[in-house]
Parts: C-alpha cells; structure tokens; sequence
DNA sequence: AACTCAAACAACCGCAAAAAT
DNA sequence: AATTTTTGCGGTTGTTTGAGT
C-alpha cells in the first residue's frame, strides 16, 4: 500500500511540518511508529508532550496519544466489525448515543474512534438512504423493530450452523487441532499482519515477537483461535451481554412477523410504536436489497461466546442506574 | 484503460475536564 | 486558590482503495 499523505499527494510527499513548531502532521511512518512503540515499552505511557520530546518525535503529544491508542497499543483488536459487535453497537448506543469511548468499553480491543467511523460509514448511511435523521424516533425505532431483530436471527442461525458444524466434525478437522499454514504478509504502513486464508489481521505487537516483514506464519488452528474464538476469547474476562440481547430481541416481532397482517394490520405498522412508517420513512424501503443488516451483507462468521453475557448485561445494568 | 464514486479509516481540531504546578 | 498543562472526548476532514461503469 502505498503511503496516506493527509494534505498532500502521494508523489508530492514532503514531510509536513506545522509553520513555526517543527512538527511533522499527517501520516505516521514505520520509523516514527517503531520510535514511539520502543519509547513506550521502555518507559511507559502517559505524559505525552515530554514523552514525544523525549522521544525524539517531531509530533504533539496529541499525536503520539492518538497514534499508540487507536493503532500500535498491543491489544487494539483489527478488522471486521462482527454481528455481534454490531449489535452491541446499536444497543449500546441506543442507550447512550455518541458516547463512543463508553461504548468502546464494551468492545474490547475496539477503539472509540473505530467505532464512531463504524456509525458514520454504515448506520449513518441507511439513515441517509432512508432519508431519515440517524436521531429520529422512526430511526431509531427501524433499527430497534427491524434490523437488531434480523441480527439476532443472523447470530442465532450462525450459532446453530456453527453447532452442528462442530458436531458433524467433531473427530475431524477442527477437533484434532489441525495445524494450518497460512502465507501471511506483514504490510510495513498498516503494521498489521494480513493472513490470506482468513481476516486475521495482528497489531505488530501482537505478533510475538515475529519479525516484521513478510513471513510464513504458522499456527494451531482450534476454533478457538479462529477468528470467531478470537472475538469470544478478547471477552475473556469482560463479557458481553449479547446473549441477553439475543434473547431480548427473539421476543420482538421480527421484520415479518410485524407486519404480518395477521398480526398486526398495516394501519398499526402505519401507526406503530413511534409511527415509524408515518412520515414518509416505507418499509419497503428498509428492506430493499443493499441493507447488510437484513441481507447479510457484510457478515462475519464469528460467534462470541455467549456463555458469560449475563454478567456484562448486569453490567450494563448498573450503568444505567 | 480511464474515470467516477462511495466506503473505509487515519488523523486532525476544538473544547472541556482533570491533573499538575 | 489560581494558573498552566495534560488528557480525553466527540466531531470532522482528507486520502486511499476498490468496485462499478
């Protein structure tokens, strides 16, 4: 990949530096990241004005903050925003709306400002695309009666594919911990390890100790460090309480089910919970093709664990209080 | 092959709160 | 107690990349 030059051309790089500080802005490079990784792990982190003086780095310390917490701190976790995470978004943020750092708490590995670019790109995009305020009651409520339902049926069905999967292959593959070699390469701008044969994708630090720089990487492959066991295995000690969403939202009329004229007439959908269909905003609309929450578009086979979510909802519960 | 457009995401900014002096 | 510095948060911008035409 060819080096991000923010304010500039690639081709036309020169380092930028603010007017009258003599500190470099844009893009990070290798250098600056190993410096700063090698400062921190020498003498730890906090103080990050002295710190990136200290360190020698032509940033504010802003900058250096910026950079070792949303991408070279050990456990910022990469990739695909799961269903699981997806829906945790939704909810989380139902409750508490752009609070991204709280939200992030629950994610672990997750950055605030991953999550708020999630929000912009994905759920900020339907809102447009229903020609709906992200605010709204009728959004909100679409994404309460509609899609957080279709994700917990996405989950579920995956959790139940997963199972009879791991049933029918129980003295197979995957039970016998079957070593897999994967050609992986290390992407110096990145510093992230993309392994071709799956979405793994490490943090340099993460990668014990392996050089940086392409390299055959080889490793025991259970399902528990799969991707889906590294999703369950980062709630090893937070949990999540996506059992209890799922459970929740089984008891919410799904997509079908509430508009099931049988059930309810469409002149209750007209006038449902928040007359969500009341003011221009079709159903027809939320579920046309293209919405990856219905469709299934960018899904994750990931499962998280669901075993330990109780506590994480009692969790939740007390923030609430 | 060239172009356009949208998605993804890294990084910056301003502001407020917290901590240090 | 007042002032300065640092930290953290949320909003926003700009670049790269990949898909579609």
């Amino acid at each position: 990949m060819d080096v991000k030059v923010r304010g500039s051309t690639s081709a036309a790089f020169q380092p930028d530096f603010a007017d009258d500080h003599d500190l470099r802005r844009g893009p990070w490079t290798v250098d600056e990241d190993l410096t700063l990784i090698n400062y921190i792990t020498t003498h730890g982190e906090g103080r990050w004005n002295s710190l990136a003086r200290s360190a020698g780095l032509k940033r504010t310390g802003k900058s250096c903050r910026l950079r070792w917490l949303n991408y070279l701190r050990p456990d910022v976790r990469r990739g695909n925003i799961t269903l699981e995470e997806q829906l945790l978004i939704l909810e989380l943020h139902s409750r508490w709306g752009n609070r991204w750092s709280k939200i992030a708490q629950y994610l672990p590995g997750r950055t605030d400002n991953e999550i708020k670019n999630y929000w912009r790109t994905r759920v900020q995009k339907h809102a447009k695309q229903l020609k709906c305020d992200v605010n709204s009651k009728q959004f909100k409520d679409t994404m309460r009666y509609l899609w957080m339902p279709r994700l917990v049926e996405r989950i579920q069905a995956a959790a139940t594919a997963a199972s009879t999967a791991s049933t029918t292959a129980s003295s197979q593959t995957l039970s016998a911990a079957t070593t897999v070699t994967t050609n992986s390469t290390y992407n110096h701008y990145n510093n992230k390890m993309e392994v071709e044969n799956g979405n793994m994708m490490m943090n340099p630090a993460i990668m014990n100790n392996n050089e940086f720089g392409g390299s055959q990487v080889t490793q025991s492959y259970t399902p528990e460090n799969s991707s889906t066991g590294a999703s369950s295995e980062s709630f090893g000690t937070q949990v999540s309480p996506v059992s209890e969403l799922t459970d929740y939202y089984s008891t919410v009329p799904n997509s079908q089910d509430y508009y099931q004229p049988s059930q309810i007439s469409y002149s209750d959908c007209i006038t449902s919970p928040s007359g969500l269909y009341s003011q221009g905003l079709d159903y027809s609309q939320v579920m046309e093709a293209g919405n990856p929450w219905i469709q299934g578009g960018d899904t994750l086979d990931s499962l998280w664990n669901v075993e330990n979510m109780m506590f994480l909802q009692q969790q939740l519960n007390i923030d609430t209080m």
